[in-house]
DNA sequence: CAATATATATATAGAAAGTATATATTAAAA
DNA sequence: TTTTAATATATACTTTCTATATATATATTG
């Protein structure tokens, strides 16, 4: 995928590496993060495949060693148009970080629940706000952009009420089970 | 994260390689999958550092090759809590495969663009539909792989409202700056 | 003006996650 | 009795992600 996300940037315009990681640091931040490990080696494979060109450039006033910079080629921009209607694949709800460890709250111990509930909702909350304050960068950005950062705050708005309504739940049957041994949250995950 | 995932399962209950599989299949299946290729590598690891035990067994009545039935330990177990408590990283939205496609969506064919939003209505609407029909069997499991179920259900109508009403923002941004040229999605990424 | 600090820029090693496939064993079926 | 199917483990490979090493040109400082 980032193959192609980086194919994607060079579709908007010419970069070298440096300024790819730059780029998405300003205008994806805190959608979409992305390490030099990934980029160059990405590029490298890029190049060998025909999907972008490259020139070396030896700058005037500004610091540093030459750049290498990069362009998409026509094949580049067919592949990429490929990719963009391919149907892409169903993310997992459990590879989030936070819900994975949800599952498994069973295990944990139930004096230090509240506490790292109540953590999560402020971690949501901080979020929110966050995303709102950056809501006016975004609108001077593509279109798609700003659509995203609106998702983003619909998203955070919806967990902080999932995650209240669920410590309501999981405190009630915490308190419904306290002594029954056999239908403990514990035994229940089968 | 797979490692500590493993781990709390065999919190649950001692399985050996082949019946984890299954059991993310049959407990947390469209939620989370899993490949022998991450689970027999991390099995040999945990043991390695301790964290679980392991008994061959040769199976009476039933088919295959002897089993490696693994427990967690006393340490797996403090290992685990530490994990469980500790603050989850944040998940970037742009690592969701349909949103990475979104925010490039400026340099696709607009004729198209209808098509292919279409279609992504229709996954998420089937995608929920699934989730309702499979609400029953997630009641019978632990409260926490209900909730997440619960959360699946809001997550899929949130998505289906937001893209239709992106859909239409895109086509009014679309038809507001035809033939104008330096006003297109395509030139405003930035 | 020489030494050093800083910003720019690329490259690669290594860990973790994910995909695909090879190999072996036992029970049941043909 | 040979083949098929289910069970079970193992490993090779790719992709993603993190961390760090290396090099160069400008700016700064003594």
């Amino acid at each position: 995928m980032i193959k192609y996300a980086i194919l994607g940037l060079l579709h908007y315009k010419d970069m070298h590496g440096y300024r790819i990681k730059e780029h998405i640091e300003q205008n994806f931040g805190h959608m979409w993060s992305i390490n030099y490990g990934q980029i160059y080696p990405n590029l490298k494979k890029l190049y060998e495949d025909g999907l972008i060109s490259m020139t070396e450039m030896n700058q005037n006033g500004e610091k540093g060693p030459t750049r290498k910079l990069y362009s998409i080629t026509g094949k580049g921009k067919k592949e990429f148009s490929r990719w963009l209607e391919e149907s892409p694949e169903k993310p997992m709800l459990l590879r989030d970080p936070f819900l994975m460890r949800f599952v498994f709250y069973g295990f944990g111990d139930n004096n230090r629940f509240d506490e790292i509930i109540d953590n999560q909702v402020k971690r949501y909350e901080n979020d929110l706000k966050r995303r709102i304050k950056n809501l006016k960068k975004w609108n001077k950005n593509s279109i798609y952009v700003r659509l995203i950062a609106e998702l983003g705050i619909n998203l955070n708005e919806m967990f902080i009420t999932w995650l209240k309504h669920s410590k309501e739940e999981i405190l009630k049957d915490i308190s419904d089970n306290t002594g029954t041994e056999m239908k403990t949250g514990k035994r229940r995950i089968t």
